[in-house]
DNA sequence: CGGGCCACTTGATAAATGTCAAGTGTCTGT
DNA sequence: ACAGACACTTGACATTTATCAAGTGGCCCG
């Protein structure tokens, strides 16, 4: 395990408290939860958990960023990635059971670990606790069931028209770049980084042009009459 | 909407405390759920509710099943299939959010409908019900991340291979009937229907018999070792 | 009994996606 | 500056999956 550990500073607490999921919460129950809370900072490409193993920790990304991605029979497909400020793993932290998923960096990231058996002492008896979580984890399964829809019902190049177009909603430009290297938005994406190539070509016809990482779309119409767009899928704000 | 309204019966109450869900509330807090809510009767492939529409109520499956499937651009997938004593759509009931996903019964089905308004009312004020909701969601949300690892990381013969795997586990025997129809089967595990033929009669060479809707496994072992089947992505309970 | 409906199957073909191998370019660290 | 690593691309090819069309068989209903 790399990284240096740290006590929690007050800067980093307030971080925390400001989420959704704490903000709510008594102060005497958010001081319970901080005593065994730890910050720790890490470099890229450092595995922070590992599937199967037991939830200790509930994280909470700070700075970084963090890749969940899942592992079966020799295959590796990435899962989603998290950004500051938010948590992830709660489903297993509050269920004791073992994650679902592995996590590891994807660049410098300073990682707030928060015991699980403190989250689930806690919020047994925390009512605003126990609702904010409920709100937490009805979001993540929305965003869970919205990705299915995306992997059952497109091809990949509708995926990735989709995706493009979800970029460009939350850049508010025609013009930005990849968050992520395009090997990992390939996995993401349920293809191979050969296939991704190929399909960002395949955009062409319709608006979209790439240099490198950066993206420009020069007929916003086309593409979005070809992505054709759902709330019920790629609005995951909702 | 068809089915004949009812009043709810002390019996039907009494199923519905008995969910995980219901159990460990307070028993004013609970009469305060039934007290607008009804029990209908539904024939056959009734459409309960449809994606996008507000969350009026959340649905109990008292008997009979219902299939929950979703659409995009003409094309329609079954996202999972709901049987007795559970609920459905709670993550939209509590968030007040539109529904991602529609619903129809498959069989005649008694469903019970609760006014999502008294739901989220009721899980401010009962700390128990909360409680509850967060397990139920939690494990709702494993359940997906599940299914997405199936999706991803499998082919459609490994896909079959592992859910024939799982209702032999079910049932505790290598010979059983599907619990549905062998097209929904195939939208379930993102095939097409004749894909579905294929794979049954590609997965013979590892011992699996098929005769109409009655599947037998002949060689339990050449099947495991085939499909290697994982439980972080084929254990539904955990 | 017979007709028609419908789920399922099968075969031929097409489209989508993955694999393999080679090549380009960038970046990094010596 | 240079070597090596690595992400990305490209082309040829294999595999997987979907589509289309036709056929089988069961089942319901007149």
């Amino acid at each position: 395990m790399a990284g240096t550990n740290a006590d929690m500073s007050d800067s980093y607490k307030q971080e925390i408290r400001d989420l959704a999921l704490f903000a709510d919460m008594d102060e005497i129950n958010f001081r319970a939860l901080m005593r065994g809370a730890y910050v720790q900072n890490f470099p890229p490409r450092i595995d922070l958990i590992h599937e199967n193993e037991p939830p200790d920790f509930l994280h909470v990304v700070l700075s970084g960023s963090v890749d969940l991605f899942a592992e079966w029979n020799g295959r590796e497909t990435s899962m989603a990635t998290v950004r500051p400020v938010s948590t992830f793993i709660l489903a297993a932290s509050v269920r004791n059971l073992p994650y679902l998923m592995s996590a590891r960096t994807l660049e410098k990231s300073r990682i707030a670990l928060i015991p699980s058996q403190d989250v689930r002492t806690v919020f047994t008896v925390d009512c605003a606790f126990a609702q904010a979580i409920v709100a937490e984890l009805a979001q993540c399964y929305r965003s869970v069931v919205k990705n299915t829809k995306d992997l059952k019902l497109r091809t990949s190049l509708e995926r990735l028209a989709n995706y493009l177009l979800r970029q460009q909603a939350r850049t508010g430009s025609t013009e930005f770049n990849l968050t992520m290297e395009k090997r990992r938005l390939a996995s993401f994406l349920g293809m191979t980084p050969e296939n991704l190539s190929r399909a960002f070509r395949g955009l062409e016809p319709y608006g979209v042009k790439v240099e490198g990482n950066r993206i420009m779309i020069t007929d916003l119409e086309d593409l979005l009459s070809y992505a054709k767009p759902n709330p019920l899928i790629d609005d995951y704000s909702a």
